[in-house]
DNA sequence: TAGGCCATCTGGTCCT
DNA sequence: AGGACCAGATGGCCTA
C-alpha cells in the first residue's frame, strides 16, 4: 500500500507545499523501510543456507524448505547431543572410536548421522525423524 | 488446477 | 523520529 497522496496533489493550484513535503517524506521513508525489510529478509535467508550446508539434507538435488531446515536442525542436534550424552557413558572402544571420527562429523560427510554414533548398530536415525507437513 | 513455498510490501509495536 | 522486528496480505513460481 502506497502512502495516501494528500488530495490537493491532483489540483496545482490548492497544494500546500506542506502536504507535498510531508507526502515525499513518507513515500521516501517506506521506499527505506522497504529496502531495509528486504536487505533483512535476504540476511535471514543467507542465515538459512548457511544452517542448510549443516544439517543433513534429504537429498543433495531438492533444498529443504525454511521449516524443514528448522525441523532438521533441531532433530540433529538433539542427535549430536545424544552421541555426546551416549558416549560418555560407552566403553573405552567405543568412546575412543568416536574420538578417532568425530573430526568426521563435517556437514558434507554424513548421509546418515547413525553411521557415526555406532558401525554395528545399522539403524538410520533419520528415518525416525518428523516428516515435515 | 490446487497447494506449497517464497519474496515483497505494509502497518503495527517496541526500542533507542 | 527513525530503525528493527514481526505478522498478515498478496502475487508469482513450481510441482503433483
Amino acid at each position: 500500500m502506497k502512502p495516501a497522496r494528500p488530495s490537493c496533489v491532483d489540483s496545482v493550484s490548492k497544494c500546500d507545499a506542506r502536504d507535498v513535503e510531508k507526502f515525499e517524506s513518507v513515500a521516501r521513508r517506506r521506499m527505506a523501510a522497504n529496502a531495509r525489510e528486504r536487505k533483512r529478509m535476504q540476511g535471514l535467508n543467507t542465515a538459512f543456507d548457511q544452517l542448510r550446508k549443516v544439517v543433513p539434507q534429504w537429498s543433495q538435488d531438492k533444498k529443504l524448505s525454511k521449516y524443514e531446515t528448522l525441523q532438521m536442525a533441531l532433530s540433529y542436534i538433539m542427535a549430536l547431543n545424544h552421541i555426546l550424552t551416549d558416549s560418555s557413558r560407552q566403553s573405552t572402544p567405543h568412546r575412543q572410536w568416536l574420538d578417532l571420527h568425530f573430526d568426521s562429523l563435517q556437514a558434507d560427510s554424513y548421509p546418515c548421522i547413525v553411521r557415526y554414533i555406532s558401525p554395528i548398530e545399522n539403524e538410520c536415525m533419520i528415518s525416525s525423524y518428523h516428516t515435515p507437513k
